[in-house]
DNA sequence: CTGCGTGTTGCACA
DNA sequence: GTGTGCAACACGCA
């Protein structure tokens, strides 16, 4: 499910657990995962150092070192983190296990491994590198058209493009799009400021709210499409139309093609 | 038992 | 460089 807000979530959860605590040993037991970074990389620049302080940047999180870089995670769609004390009955699963001297443990789990674990020497420079875009929680409304009116695709496709505004998902472009009332099939270059203005707002409204929310889907009920993701529902907008799905840019997409608007 | 998916990369090709 | 579509990763779920 991690979307930006679930990622924030997890950041909060790791910020609450692992700050500040000498690391003891570290396990990786799913090297396929790595992201440009080779194994070693990983156990030698965490093993002894100590993770002072966080970051994300869209779905993306860093732990950044003491002494050199930041560990990085990528939460795919099953990534979690659990902390938790040690005991010689059970063992916990892990795609990478970081064990402190307190005797705790923070496991990065991911059970389809589709997730990415990686060591970087700034993370600022990997971000660029990476060519990703600015966080959709601190992109300014103005970059933010700008950008986005450049593409000639549809406009779903192109707010999950994290190399456009980095941290939308499927689920949540769904929603986004639904509340400013424009079809996911819409080219984005066809949009008028004013509409994208429009997604900007939903966006950043939505995004913050989840975030708030620390991502609890119990919480975040009122978000039809969040909620909903199937075909022929009533839509709750009152417009007396189904919803429909559609494969759009190769991922599904749910919307109202009664009250969600087409452009080009 | 089959098919699908909340994410991303990497490739071939227009 | 931009965009499309596919396969790949592995697992739970309907």
């Amino acid at each position: 499910m991690p979307e930006l807000p679930e990622v924030e979530s997890f950041k909060r959860y790791f910020d609450k657990t692992s700050l500040h605590q000498k690391i003891k040993k570290v396990r990786l037991s799913a090297p396929d995962m790595l992201f440009y970074t080779q194994e070693k990389d990983v156990l030698d620049n965490l093993e002894g150092n100590i993770f002072v302080e966080t970051r994300r940047h869209g779905k993306f999180f860093f732990a950044l070192l003491k002494k050199n870089g930041a560990l990085l995670l990528h939460f795919g769609m099953t990534g979690k983190f659990l902390y938790y004390t040690p005991d010689k009955k059970s063992h916990r699963s892990f795609a990478l296990l970081v064990e402190f001297e307190n005797g705790n443990c923070l496991a990065f789990q991911d059970s389809r491994r589709l997730g990415m674990i990686g060591w970087v020497r700034d993370v600022d420079e990997f971000i660029q590198r990476q060519g990703y875009g600015a966080d959709a929680l601190k992109i300014s409304e103005k970059d933010f058209v700008a950008v986005v009116h450049k593409r000639k695709t549809a406009i779903k496709t192109v707010l999950m493009n994290q190399r456009v505004v980095a941290g939308v998902g499927n689920e949540f472009s769904d929603e986004i799009l639904f509340q400013a009332r424009i079809h996911p099939e819409s080219t984005a270059n066809v949009l008028t400021a004013a509409q994208l203005k429009t997604i900007y707002g939903h966006m950043k409204t939505i995004l913050k709210e989840a975030v708030k929310q620390n991502a609890d889907r119990d919480k975040l009920r009122q978000y039809f499409f969040l909620e909903n993701r199937r075909a022929d529902l009533k839509c709750p907008e009152g417009c007396r139309g189904f919803t429909e799905f559609k494969t759009i840019g190769g991922r599904s997409a749910y919307f109202c093609p009664s009250c969600q608007k087409r452009y080009a």
